[in-house]
DNA sequence: CACCTGTTTTGACGTCGGTCGAAGCAGAGG
DNA sequence: CCTCTGCTTCGACCGACGTCAAAACAGGTG
C-alpha cells in the first residue's frame, strides 16, 4: 500500500502552495503518523544511515530497551507506511529505506514559492477577507 | 515549546546521514505527529497557502464537517508543535505557519547525501555485519 | 527429523487521542 | 451593563495505539 505517494498526492506540490484535498491530506498524514513516534522515526534513521543503505532487524533490536515484537510491529508500521522494504536472505531480514518516498515528504514539506497565494503581501488595512 | 527545533536537533542533518539521538527522535516526533493527522495536515496547508500568509479560524471551521471545539483542538496541537503561531486581532483569531520550521523539518528528510554511509555501495559477499 | 536462532503474528492490557456538547473567556456593539 | 459572536477550555466517551508475553513461522544445522 501505498506504493507511489505521487501518483496520490500529485507529486510535490508544497504545502504552502495550495491547500490540500482530503484524500491528499488523508494518504498524507499515514506517512507522516508512521513517523510520528520517536521509535520509529530512529529506526528509520538507523536504516537510512546505515552501512550498505540497509540493516538487520538483529541490528536494530539491540539499541531499544524493547521487546522483539515491539521492534517487529514498528518495522511494520514503516513497511506499510511505504517508508520502508524488507527482504529475508537466509536466516535475517534486512530493511532498506525508499529514497523516493523521503523525497517527496521533503519536496511537499517546502514553505512558500514566491508566488504562492502566502507569499503575497497581507493587505493589514482590509477587512478580514470571508468567504461567505 | 519547541520553539527552535534547530536548538535540539542541531538542525538540518538529514536522517540518512547519521542516526537520531532518542531526544532527537523523541522532539522530531513529536512534530511528525502532529502532522500525522488528515485534519491538522489540511489545516496547516490551508493556513499556509491562505491570501496573506494568514487565516482566520473562521474560515477554517467551515472546510470540515466538525465541531469548533475539534478545530480548535487542532490547532493547539499544530500551535504547541511549534508549526504555526496564532494571534488575536480583534474579534477573530489569526494563525500563520512558521516556514523556519516547515524548511528544518524538509532539509531533515533529503535522502542520502553521496558521502553518506548509506550510500556506500554494500559489500553483498561480507557475512552481516554485527556490533556484538 | 529434531532443535536452535531470528523474526513475525496473536491476544491482551493500559494509555493516548479525536470527537462532541456544555461551559467559559474575549471583544465588539448596543 | 448586557448581550451577541468568535474562539477556547472542560469533561466525557470510545476507538486507536504502544507494549509485552506467548505462540507461530522461517531457515539453518545437526
Amino acid at each position: 500500500m501505498l506504493a507511489d505517494l505521487a501518483a496520490v498526492v500529485g507529486c510535490c506540490e508544497p504545502l504552502a502552495r495550495e491547500p490540500l484535498s482530503a484524500q491528499q491530506s488523508t494518504e498524507l498524514a499515514r506517512v507522516f503518523k508512521a513517523m510520528g513516534d520517536p521509535v520509529r522515526l530512529r529506526l528509520l534513521s538507523l536504516i537510512a544511515s546505515h552501512a550498505g543503505g540497509e540493516a538487520c532487524v538483529c541490528d536494530l533490536t539491540d539499541v531499544f530497551d524493547l521487546s522483539g515484537p515491539t521492534i517487529s510491529h514498528h518495522l511494520k508500521v514503516l513497511r506499510e507506511a511505504g517508508l520502508i522494504t524488507g527482504e529475508r536472505r537466509g536466516t535475517w531480514v534486512y530493511y532498506r529505506v525508499r529514497p523516493e518516498l523521503l523525497d517527496q515528504l521533503s519536496a511537499v514539506l517546502v514553505p512558500a514559492a514566491p508566488d504562492s497565494p502566502a507569499a503575497m503581501p497581507a493587505d493589514r488595512d482590509a477587512l478580514p477577507v470571508v468567504d461567505a
